[in-house]
DNA sequence: CACGTCATGTAAACAGTTACATGATTCG
DNA sequence: CGAATCATGTAACTGTTTACATGACGTG
């Protein structure tokens, strides 16, 4: 059966806090949402058609403009059902994770093989950025400090992003030589 | 053109640390490694014949017992170099993460929410037993503090995943209430 | 009026999971 | 001799990426 079709309840939920269109939810997928998940928009539109039949979200057709067409898509009833229901239920297996340099470290032998601080090097940097661009998001979209009351969610995964970067780097800099 | 295959480069590094069959590589991904990638045999089994096709491995039928037929699968001087290519090649895109139990987070509102402590203390279960499994393989497999020198990569990995795990459960414990 | 962004879609290929299927070996 | 594990494979489906395709809007 694939995996069960997890990206359809991260889209009831991110129209649940407002309707949109495709295009935004697609959008929604380049900030911290991108740090946990990740979808194109050629995914999401067929997807959004199969939801609407399914009875789970409808949209409205509105005009921008002279007549650009787009599609506001929010949840009827049973799409947010099924969003408390997701959110609800228990995560009993953890989502498997994957790194691609991670495992290729695994294939390096002795510490003192020449590849291992490019290596070491490249992903330090990289990952310092990640952090750099994270820190600067929570500062953006939380610099009004009640902003958290409302969006604790959103407040929670950024929070999350950056543990994991900080800690991803200090990991990386441990073994990297001076 | 999908996501460049990678397992294959894995199983190349699998095969180059010692001949292997298609079921011992299945297995492979059920410990540290599994950390980092994950294969069924259902996938290994068809991507073996397509390698060898590609000439980059090749196998010998080994018979056990009365009658079992295993295959033995080893790295082509072909193969071991495309190896060598992988691990050397920069790795500038960090591999997308997914976590449905952090995603589900961020769409819980406010910290008074009566699903979010459950769903801590659920996942901090599930993350600490995974860390304890994590530190007694760290335990077992070098067991022998010289494993280290010619295992190193091996080494890597499990101290990152455990640093991860590690980590996951102190953010966790941050929010949990007493 | 050109360029970047907004906006929606489809097609083809590739990646990955689940289920089906079969048989041998080992150990209690 | 039954159950767990070793061992290999295929089929069907689902998930995901890349590429193709089209057109409107806003700004300089």
């Amino acid at each position: 059966m694939g995996q069960r079709n997890r990206l359809q309840y991260i889209i009831l939920g991110l129209l649940n806090q407002q309707p949109q269109t495709g295009y935004d939810l697609a959008k929604a997928f380049e900030n911290e949402i991108g740090e946990f998940w990740q979808a194109q928009h050629s995914q999401i539109y067929p997807l959004l058609k199969r939801m609407e039949s399914a009875g789970d979200i409808t949209h409205e057709d509105t005009v921008t403009g002279e007549k650009l067409a787009k599609k506001q898509y929010k949840l009827t009833p049973t799409g947010y059902q099924k969003l408390v229901d997701w959110v609800s239920e228990p995560s009993p297996e953890l989502t498997p994770n994957k790194d691609e340099f991670i495992l290729k470290l695994y294939f390096i032998k002795t510490a003192d093989d020449p590849r291992l601080q490019p290596m070491l090097r490249e992903q330090y940097q990289l990952h310092q950025a990640q952090l750099h661009h994270l820190q600067q998001r929570r500062k953006t979209v939380f610099a009004d400090s009640t902003t958290v009351d409302h969006a604790y969610g959103h407040y929670l995964i950024l929070d999350h992003a950056i543990e994991r970067e900080t800690h991803y780097v200090e990991w990386l800099a441990q073994y990297l030589n001076p």
